[in-house]
DNA sequence: AATGAATGAGGTTTCATTCAT
DNA sequence: TATGAATGAAACCTCATTCAT
């Protein structure tokens, strides 16, 4: 026995709740595999989240908080609209590829109904879509985009890209859908994916 | 009882059971309340379908056919590749919005992981990722769309917008996300939403 | 649909099911398996036989009376009281060899508990002791047998020897012992088998 | 709750489960009625063992381990053929009298069909066949028993009766049989059935 | 404060029996 | 009268949660 979890140790029970969630869902994941695999008893697990779904919910929190620095970050770097999007689909690619279950946990969230929907979805989407419908609404005031493109809707379109992007790096189903359309060397070709994807966006844009 | 469970009551249970799985998925589903709501008993599903997961299946074949056949429909009646694209997407949405459960199925799908992952994505994305890409192809030859865009890429963006559609009419997470994007009235401007669509695609592809 | 099981689709029902519940038992056994393998309905099963039970009872019953009359034929036959063992023991024999289903409905029943083994064990084991008591005790007032020997217990140990013999050739577990005590060939022993035991115990009641 | 099973507790178990498994079999006992009647939850039983098969398996165990360490004793006690015969027989009616229940056990695999049948009858009978063989062949050189009598038969003659004996005492129907050939106070007579018994297979063997 | 074995509600599945046709 | 699909009680087993140590 021991006298407190360590800062690690709590890192670390996530991290293996993560994989376990991000596996099998809220539903089919088992604490007790997570215990174990934790190195922990569940009754530790229980004093720090009073049951599965919070568990559940640290972990989901952890990997969005983790998922949003890194595009801040992206677009923070950035300097203009166009490098914006092209460092933020680079940060994706890169987080996807080595933090599938944090983007498995995202991908969860989506399965979720009713309240629990609407909760979430404001909590995490807000942020992400005034960000972008910002950056469009200055780049059209700065008129480098079509004057028919409406800011909320192609944020929405660029977002939905984002997103299966994500999920096409770090969910199995997705991924493999990836491979399907674009060859089963696709990981190889994460430039090549984000060329296409900025100069399609840049033409769906009517950027010059 | 009953002698033999009539056409409708068998319809009536995959109703029920895409209803029941749509909500919670595999695992949180429950056959007891399936079988309740059906108005049969637990043996009679038990007859039909070996196990919970037979019954799972059989509702998403039943709700990806369905899915397959209204596409492609919209695909057979469209005349040229603008079209093409604009009917599927109303297609997308008309089905979205009338069959909130059956897309939920399709949801469902993308959280399987492994082997099944690789089974289901190529059963499923095979046939629409051929068609897309043979569409954009001859759009290309036929000198309608930009000389860069690779056809599979831009069949995988344009199924990533498509797949995206459908879960934000019929998902509740991506419901509520949209609305965050476009506004609560969102679900009373379709039409606008397929315009939008469309122009952007349209221009995506450099089309005149 | 068809007006009334015939004599033959009645024994074809007795034939299945005793060996359905002589390889599985009562608890095993499952009546919608006989019934389908004797292509008969379980509906009319149930109109003959009220339960399962008394469906194993019949095929008990059955059972038994053809090994008893087999029994009782091999003692009618017989002139001495040597010949009557003798003729005994080639009948289980030939018996147990061709009729294994039958031998193991005989097996079940000693597995049952309380008032029922003592059901049966009077309605079945009542005439064979009171036969062998009888010949044992003419025997040995003949001056054949030992005067030692008590004939109930020499009768007890015959039908032990008789039954183990019986079980040897029917039952699984009992075979494969008898291989184990006298070789993998034991079934084409059958007549070293029977004079055996014959001397054996023609030795043990000391007779001449 | 308790911290953790006592070694008693787990004893307990196991002899609970002895009982119904004793008195119903592997189809017919009911693990709920096992913890209910252990005391224990139904969840502990699957944290030591993974199923109903394995608990009786556990059970069987333990009954064949102190069966044939009795007879193993009684064995080693003896110092010649005949008492060791003595000792056996009566090893095994104190044995059969005080543990009806690991008796019962023995008598299930009895009813076991097939592959399962092979394996038990190998593991369980292997040894005694071996033994008894083994003391017959050494009496026979010795002289002391009839020169036509094979070892091999009259070691499965011996266990034939030995084994019918243990049944007789622990399970209902073969004592029932046993009081329809020797009385109803046939319980207390264990040392003139010893006798009848010895002086039987003497005569059997022709000894002197 | 941590442990981890025990708990037992609840879910899946089976199958003896029923009864509408 | 026979049919055989439907019924639903009951059994096995799991695993989130508790709590004695």
């Amino acid at each position: 026995m021991q006298r407190k979890l360590t800062e690690e140790q709590q890192k670390h029970i996530i991290d293996v709740a993560t994989k376990e969630f991000g596996e099998k869902g809220l539903d089919g994941a088992n604490i007790n595999i997570i215990a174990k695999q934790s190195d922990v008893s569940v009754g530790v697990i229980y004093k720090y989240y009073s049951n599965k779904e919070e568990l559940f919910s640290a972990c989901l929190s952890k990997s969005l908080s983790h998922l949003g620095e890194t595009l801040q970050e992206a677009v923070s770097d950035a300097v203009d609209f166009e490098t914006t999007m092209s460092y933020l689909i680079s940060a994706a690619i890169a987080f996807s590829k080595n933090h599938k279950n944090e983007i498995r946990m995202y991908h969860w969230i989506t399965t979720v109904s009713d309240e629990k929907a609407k909760e979430y979805a404001t909590e995490i989407e807000a942020t992400s879509s005034k960000l972008y419908k910002e950056l469009i609404s200055k780049a059209k005031s700065d008129g480098l985009v079509h004057g028919d493109m409406d800011p909320g809707v192609f944020a929405f379109f660029f977002d939905n890209l984002l997103m299966m992007l994500h999920f096409s790096y770090g969910c199995d189903y997705y991924n493999q859908r990836f491979r399907i359309y674009m060859g089963e060397d696709v990981e190889e070709k994460d430039d090549y994916v984000r060329k296409q994807l900025v100069s399609f966006l840049k033409r769906g844009l009517d950027m010059r």
